[in-house]
DNA sequence: CCAAGAAAGTATACAGCGTATATATACACT
DNA sequence: AGTGTATATATACGCTGTATACTTTCTTGG
């Protein structure tokens, strides 16, 4: 039996909901081949390794974060994106650390990141201002879902730290 | 060839060892054995299992980070806090995002983070602020380190990076 | 002083992992 | 219709963490 029309996405998307499921520990390939009705061997043709496969992970992941919409004010679009993001690395605590092992570049990270440089745009910063300060947020949003997702913080209020901390930096924002 | 004196420090420091010159991946419990010329089963009764074996590779982590001499400026010795962390990170880039999945209260935890709270005091902060500021800091400090050693950051320039991100965050410090 | 029990390390084994290699099958094209 | 190529399969290997059962050594109470 071959020839059955297994694809890259539909892959990662049996990769996804196994993941969600029973977490990032059952994702093997011999699972993720069982979910598909497929031997093992088939993935490597698509995903090339259990690495690749990963990364379709990470892709998916990043795609999960919401862009809020352009017509808020930039305050306010930020601010969801934080809160999309810790979000997400709530509902996905052991694939959010994915995050730190690749490139910030890929195509997938593109649309956040976009959101980010148009709103510190907005809020009057310019030039590299911009692309640093992005990175600063970005840096700060990652280390921060991935301590709460990860147990760094152990049984702390999450919430009002991630108050106070945003605040501060919304000061930063204002300065410049 | 029973009872040679095999000790839970003695077996993390071969772990140390392993993990510093092969990298993360090469440490397995038959790795570890091997270089201590035991069986792998040995080490089951001293660190009970392979995460024990890794948590005491973070205690390890935490051990390494300097603390810097009281003595110094406050300022300066934030700033040393922080270089410490990212050279730890640099040193060991696949051990460091392990510092995510253990709860920062452990002992190992507590001489940098104590070092931490004593210059904020001296910043001016006090009470819950002290916390929280510690907070915000380590967390950053945390995300920017496992970023830069997790490849995130691809080929940029690090060190400027982080110095545009110390000094924002910096000038928060001097308004409260 | 020595037997008994606890403690420490060993031996063996098992299920599951990623994946290299070789093979069979079904489709597209001339 | 036949052939080449893409696709999935079959098999197998070395590796992993660790359960279980065993042997050896040290400690300790009569």
């Amino acid at each position: 039996m071959a020839r059955r029309g297994l694809t890259r996405g539909e892959i990662v998307d049996a990769t996804w909901d196994l993941a969600a499921q029973r977490g990032l520990a059952a994702v093997t390939m011999r699972a993720v081949a069982e979910q598909l009705g497929v031997t093992p061997m088939a993935l490597y043709r698509h995903v090339g390794d259990k690495q690749g496969l990963l990364d379709g992970l990470v892709e998916r992941l990043l795609g999960e974060i919401p862009v809020p919409d352009p017509e808020l004010p930039w305050r306010e679009r930020l601010r969801e994106l934080a809160a999309g993001i810790r979000a997400v690395a709530r509902a996905h605590p052991d694939l959010f650390p994915l995050l730190f092992h690749r490139p910030a570049v890929t195509a997938a990270a593109r649309r956040p990141r976009d959101s980010v440089y148009a709103a510190l745009r907005e809020a009057g910063l310019a030039g590299d201002d911009v692309v640093r300060a992005e990175r600063l947020l970005s840096t700060f949003i990652l280390g921060f879902a991935a301590s709460e997702a990860g147990g760094r913080f152990a049984h702390l209020d999450a919430e009002a730290e991630f108050g106070y901390a945003t605040d501060a930096i919304a000061r930063l924002l204002e300065k410049d």
